[in-house]
DNA sequence: CTAATAGTGTCTATTAGACAGTATGTT
DNA sequence: AACATACTGTCTAATAGACACTATTAG
């Protein structure tokens, strides 16, 4: 039946964190988004970054083998993840027709244990908007990948939108997943309480207003933030003391 | 290569439109949200219905062959269409295993000139929640389709639930695919402007707001949806007489 | 007249923004 | 003391909910 026919399953993942670096011994450390991007050892694309995934075998579905490959990244089971969406394009591969599901993890960073494979680095996240375009930084300690993403409106009403990356330094269509797992990510930390994946069991107020505000990219009113944030929190008796000011209560995601 | 399969790719397609029922000569219409579903002719799930859909051919991208497999069904194009998400459990179809694409499509059902395929017919949906889960009820004029779910938290912080529909008198997965389409346009319907997909070009505040109301499950206090509904429309000077009450001026959406 | 929707106005309650002020650590 | 964050309080602005009131049609 010409109805078949034959095409590579994969799954790319997008695995955000949170990285913090000290930068002032009295200042809180500074918080940047990260993704885990690995190097590919082969054509094509040989030695560019690309994201993290891998065949589906015969026998699992999308979300099993994308849980088995994040397992052998980063060690975690039981983390979040979630469908961000299918990427079918005909040539997104230059060896065939492979159609990929991208998936996003979120993960709290402070829970890996063990050394990244030696192909795998994190890469912080740096998203600004320049007149209704964005601008990506991805960072490392060795390197610097930018590029620009064009936004194109599909449908105003539903605020849907498709998004070209101009000047392609990762492999695949890797640049455009990212930015679509951006925007993803976004939406979802406008309307849910998503972040508290990304935040160790403990944290105060103030790291996680820190991350609201990078994923949002805006700076948001001290006293309304707790106000709001307070619901969601069962904040515990233990004080941290972490530079040169007021120590802090730490607080944890209060769920039902 | 191992990793490459004879799977079978495909879409199905979830298309929702307005209905509008005249019941009482005086009151307006009753509005439903309705669903397009066709009879299957041949095993499995022979005289069932399911969801519009089919193969995505070799040079096609899914979203192409979702366009396609519409115009068949609708004779419309340049339509509101969305993924919902992959669909790849291994025993979804019984004849193996069929990866499939879950689209979402909004239509003006006034703009559907032609008939329907003989095979195909509106269902209206009724979705209401008995202590956090659903029962969906399917209407046409012939036949009453009738299911529960149950609601499963996989992710409280995410807001992300798994849906399991019990007692099945739907094809394949159908069911499921209908309530996780549902549960994405609510939540469309409240972060952005998606119903004007649904609505004709010019209608009524009265129209929208029953719109709403139908998808939200919720009655919605008149004078704050009128406020907050004003600044997306443009009101024309057009008056239109629907029945023993006050004529109303037709709306537009505004848009930029 | 009555039923039914359209449309306006206004009071109140809730939520968000702005910002000042106090508290408490380290360097 | 200076810096940096933690935390509280309060005033104001904006938004949402409740509800009454007027308008206008068909039957």
């Amino acid at each position: 039946m010409k109805e078949h026919f034959n095409f590579a399953y994969t799954t790319d993942l997008l695995i955000f964190g949170i990285n913090s670096r000290i930068d002032n011994i009295r200042a809180l450390p500074e918080k940047n988004l990260s993704i885990l991007l690995v190097k590919r050892t082969k054509e094509p694309f040989k030695d560019k970054w690309c994201l993290p995934g891998g065949f589906i075998l015969e026998d699992e579905t999308s979300k099993e083998a994308t849980t088995r490959i994040l397992k052998k990244e980063t060690g975690l089971s039981n983390v979040y993840l979630n469908q961000v969406k299918v990427n079918d394009e005909l040539n997104r591969d230059p060896r065939g027709r492979v159609i990929s599901v991208s998936y996003m993890a979120l993960i709290d960073r402070t829970l890996i244990k063990e050394e990244l494979n030696p192909e795998a680095c994190w890469f912080n996240i740096t998203l600004t908007t320049k007149d209704n375009n964005y601008e990506i930084t991805l960072t490392s300690e060795q390197e610097t990948i930018k590029y620009q993403v064009k936004k194109t409106t599909l449908d105003q009403k539903a605020s849907q939108y498709s998004y070209q990356a101009l000047r392609n330094d990762l492999s695949f269509d890797h640049a455009k997943l990212i930015i679509e797992g951006l925007m993803d990510l976004r939406h979802k930390v406008n309307t849910t309480d998503i972040v508290f994946n990304l935040m160790p069991e403990y944290f105060t107020i103030g790291e996680l207003k820190q991350v609201y505000e990078i994923i949002l990219d805006k700076k948001l009113i001290n006293s309304a933030f707790r106000r709001v944030i307070a619901d969601r929190l069962i904040i515990t008796d233990q004080i941290i003391k972490t530079g040169g000011h007021r120590p802090s209560q730490l607080c944890k995601y209060k769920g039902e």
